[in-house]
DNA sequence: GGCATTTATTAAACTAGTTTAATGAGAATC
DNA sequence: GATTCTCATTAAACTAGTTTAATAAATGCC
């Protein structure tokens, strides 16, 4: 649980017994390639850290599968929309590769919160930072083009082009997989 | 601060003490229209409560003004990419009518946070609010046209259409005046 | 190693937007 | 009341994507 420890640790400072505290909760889980840790109608309750691995969240609408996000090492993560609000999902969970996980449940998770402010704090800070990469994400779908999006993906998170299947990329982008291949087409022509 | 107190318990519980504590920091502030509450380049110190006007937020990027959001009665709002981040502002925040706001700084929410536990959960908590918008938003926009689009905020909120410029209205939906026109017109046909 | 299946590319016809420019209609100013 | 300015609409040419369908390339499996 090192990496966990430390990845809470970069968002504030938490004394040793608050973090333990907060640890003793968390279980790990392993899942294979294919599993689905998630599925629509399924209420979730349960709040993950990614050791190792690779999770795609996902919905199914009219047939359309559309990628929201790949989950990997570091992303703490869960279908938050649902978490938060307590409603049903209706997205998927699913491991696209053999996957590590630490896992805490909803109601350890609030006991963690009214023991410790520091992590109650860490809480609002995580949020906090989930809102910033939100809004970067709103500002990509609003102000670049598809071409445009896929060249920032590729530069930000360029494994995930070795260890995804391309129409998985697409659809993360907001496209076909017949439209991203002519946006390769025209980058290699220039 | 009635509208403001119970905005605050809307979302968690709060002791009289810790919210008094947590209002004596705000200032009231009125602003009129078409004044500049930030610009470019500026840092924002200041968290903001709309009791009565409307206020755009948006950025101006190679002469293309785009309209992130109105803030209207009820809403929490700064530039709180900038704010959260500690960077310097890209956008404007311009009043679209006068305005009365409630206004709290930085260093003073941070006063609050440290002295109540139960006003950090309530910044958490409203932290996760703004997650849940954002994340219709960046469903929308990622799965709607943009005539869906239009036909959900004329629904959601009927009332800007009747305070706000068309072309502001369009630019908020990813769209020129031009393509709002369109599909208007394409509408009033069916 | 060969066969079946999945994934990626290409082509053709189509669509919903764009840009630019002209027109129209309402509101503000003198 | 005429003029000016702003905002909204329309038209025409264009563009970046879509869908459908065919083909090509990789991958997995026995």
């Amino acid at each position: 649980m090192e990496d966990l420890k430390k990845k809470i640790r970069s968002f504030t400072k938490v004394s040793d017994s608050d973090i333990e505290f907060g640890l003793q909760f968390f279980k790990i889980r392993k899942i294979k390639k294919g599993e689905l840790l998630l599925k629509p109608n399924q209420c979730i309750n349960e709040f993950y850290f990614m050791q190792k691995g690779c999770i795609s969240y996902y919905t199914v609408e009219e047939g359309i599968t559309r990628v929201m996000e790949f989950f990997t090492e570091g992303y703490f993560f869960t279908d938050l929309y649902a978490f938060i609000q307590d409603i049903p999902s209706e997205s998927y969970l699913e491991a696209l590769e053999d996957s590590i996980i630490y896992t805490i449940s909803k109601s350890d998770q609030q006991k963690v919160y009214d023991h410790s402010h520091q992590l109650e704090r860490f809480g609002r800070l995580s949020m906090q930072r989930t809102f910033v990469i939100n809004f970067q994400r709103i500002n990509q779908l609003r102000n670049l083009s598809n071409q445009e999006r896929y060249l920032q993906l590729l530069e930000k998170r360029p494994s995930l082009f070795q260890r995804v299947p391309q129409y998985l990329i697409a659809s993360y982008l907001g496209l076909t997989p017949v439209g991203l291949s002519k946006i390769k087409k025209r980058l290699s022509k220039s």
